[in-house]
RNA sequence: GGAGGGGUUCCCGAGUGGCCAAAGGGAUCAGACUGUAAAUCUGCCGGCUCUGCCUUCGAAGGUUCGAAUCCUUCCCCCUCCA
C-alpha cells in the first residue's frame, strides 16, 4: 500500500502529533472517504496566518480525496473556549454569528476546496440537547479529569478563576464529533485536550473514535505569544498586500524560519539549504525574508500584487521614497500637533507633540522640530515616522 | 455561613498621607545605526488651547491644607474552613 505511506507523509509534514498513528493508517486503508473535522469559533471571524497552518492541512486532506466538515460553533460561542483571560465572553447575537461565519468561510475558501467542504452549525444538535442531555453528557467526565487540562491546572494553581460553564466547552466540542461522526479532528497543540475529548465521548457512544492531529501554534509577530487577534500580533489573510509584506519583513530573522516551516509550500530541503546559506553568510537573511513575503502575499493576492508590495517596500524603506498612494485630505488650518491628530497621523495631540520633539515629523521631507510651527498653507506631504503619510491641503 | 488575601496607568508589577501622572520590566511608537518594519543602542510612553492646566490608581461617599495611600458603604476576584 504505497499510497497510504505517501498520504501519511503528506499528513505528517509539519504536524506536531498524530494520535494514534496506526488507527489513522487503518482508516485510510479502508478506502472510504473520511470525515475531517475542524471547529471554528464565530467570535473571531478574521483568519490570520496562524489559522492557515491548519487550513493548509485540511486542504491536503481534500487533495487526498477526503471530506472536510467545518463546524461553526454558534452554540459553543455562548460558552467561549476558556483561553486564559476572558473566562466569560459576551454572548453574540445570532446575526452577528452568522455574519462572522460568512466572513470566516469566505476567507477559508481561499485555501479550502468548497466542493469538498461541508459547513455545519453545532446549534443544530447541541440546541436539542436540553438540560437533561447536558447532565448526561457531563456525567461522563470527572472534575479531576477536567483539571488535567493544562490551562485549567495552571489557572487553578495560579489562583485564576474558572467558571463552571468552561468545563462544558470540551464536552460540547467532543459531542460535535459524535454528531458528525468525525474520523479525524484537527487543531492546534493547545486543543489537544478538547480533541481527545471527542475520542472519549465517541467511544462511550459506541462509535469509532476519531484520530487527532495537532499542528504547532504559529508564534505571532512579537516572537513570544501565539498569533491571535486579541494579542494584536497577527497577519490577517485579508490584509492589503503592502501591509502583509511589511509585517513579514518585521519578523525577526530567527522567527522567520518558523514561518518558513509552517507556512511555506517550498520543499523541505530547499528551506533547509536557504537556512544554511543565511547562517554561513552566502545569503542575506533579508532576501530570504523577501522570498517568504512574496510567496505568502502571492498566495492571497496574486503574483502581481506580491511583486508590487516587495518593490514598494524596498523603495520606501531602503531608499526613503514616498509611497505612491497615501491618504489625501483637506483640513482647516490649525497648529501642527492638532493638524497631525486631525489627519489621523497621531492618536492625540500629546502624541503629536512627542513625535515632533523626537524629530519624527517631516513636511515635504523636511524635519520639523518646532511644536509651535504655524500651519503651512497649500498642499504638502506630512509624514510621521517612516510609515505614516498623508497629503494634506490646509484650507 | 466563617476566616484571610487582593483589585494601580496597554500588560506584568512597585508604591501605605505630601518629593506621584505614580518605581521597575514588557509591549507599542519614535530616533540612531543597518543588510530589513531583523538585531542593537537611545528616547518617549494619560489628555489638553503644553514652560502651565485637566483627568486617572475597582465604584461611590467621607476625613485632611493635602489621599493611589486613612475611614464608610458597595461591586468583583482568589485561598482555606464548612
Amino acid at each position: 500500500m504505497p499510497d497510504i505511506e505517501r498520504a501519511m507523509r503528506e499528513i505528517m509534514r509539519g504536524a506536531e502529533e498524530l494520535i494514534p498513528e496506526d488507527e489513522l493508517r487503518k482508516k485510510l486503508s479502508s478506502g472510504r472517504t473520511l470525515n475531517i473535522k475542524l471547529g471554528m469559533d464565530p467570535t473571531a471571524p478574521d483568519i490570520h496566518l496562524g489559522h492557515t497552518v491548519i487550513l493548509n492541512k485540511l486542504r491536503a486532506f481534500q487533495e487526498l480525496g477526503h471530506h472536510v466538515v467545518l463546524i461553526i460553533g454558534d452554540f459553543t460561542a455562548a460558552v467561549g473556549d476558556p483561553s486564559g483571560k476572558n473566562a466569560t465572553r459576551p454572548q453574540l447575537p445570532r446575526e452577528k454569528i452568522l455574519e462572522n461565519a460568512k466572513t470566516y468561510s469566505d476567507q477559508a475558501f481561499k485555501i479550502l476546496d468548497p466542493g469538498k467542504t461541508e459547513i455545519r452549525h453545532n446549534s443544530e444538535w447541541l440546541g436539542k440537547l436540553g438540560a437533561e442531555g447536558v447532565i448526561r453528557l457531563a456525567s461522563q467526565l470527572t472534575v479531576a479529569r477536567m483539571l488535567e487540562r493544562d490551562d485549567f491546572t495552571k489557572r487553578y494553581q495560579g489562583g485564576q478563576p474558572i467558571a463552571i460553564h468552561e468545563f462544558l466547552y470540551p464536552l460540547f466540542q467532543g459531542y460535535d464529533s459524535i454528531a458528525i461522526k468525525s474520523d479525524l479532528e484537527l487543531g492546534g497543540t493547545d486543543q489537544k485536550f478538547n480533541l481527545l475529548m471527542g475520542r472519549e465521548l465517541q467511544r462511550n457512544a459506541g462509535l469509532e473514535p476519531q484520530c487527532v492531529l495537532t499542528m504547532p501554534l504559529l508564534v505571532g509577530l512579537d516572537g513570544v505569544k501565539k498569533m491571535s487577534k486579541s494579542a494584536g500580533n497577527y497577519i490577517g489573510v485579508d490584509e492589503p498586500p503592502r501591509e502583509m509584506f511589511g509585517k513579514i519583513m518585521s519578523l525577526s530573522d530567527e522567527l522567520m524560519w518558523q514561518y518558513f516551516d509552517l507556512l511555506s509550500a517550498r520543499p523541505v530541503d530547499e528551506i533547509k539549504s536557504m537556512r544554511e546559506d543565511c547562517a554561513g553568510g552566502a545569503m542575506n537573511p533579508r532576501d530570504a525574508k523577501i522570498a517568504l513575503g512574496k510567496e505568502l502575499v502571492e498566495r492571497y493576492h496574486g503574483a502581481q500584487a506580491a511583486a508590487e508590495a516587495a518593490d514598494g517596500f524596498l523603495s520606501q524603506f531602503q531608499k526613503g521614497a514616498l509611497p505612491e498612494d497615501m491618504p489625501e485630505m483637506s483640513l482647516p488650518a490649525s497648529p501642527l500637533p492638532g493638524l497631525l491628530k486631525a489627519a489621523g497621523l497621531c492618536p492625540s495631540t500629546s502624541e503629536a507633540m512627542r513625535m515632533i520633539k523626537a524629530n519624527a515629523v517631516r513636511i515635504d521631507g523636511q524635519v520639523v522640530a518646532d511644536t509651535k510651527a504655524p500651519a503651512l498653507p497649500g498642499t504638502h506631504v506630512y509624514q510621521v515616522g517612516k510609515r505614516r503619510f498623508a497629503r494634506i491641503t490646509v484650507e
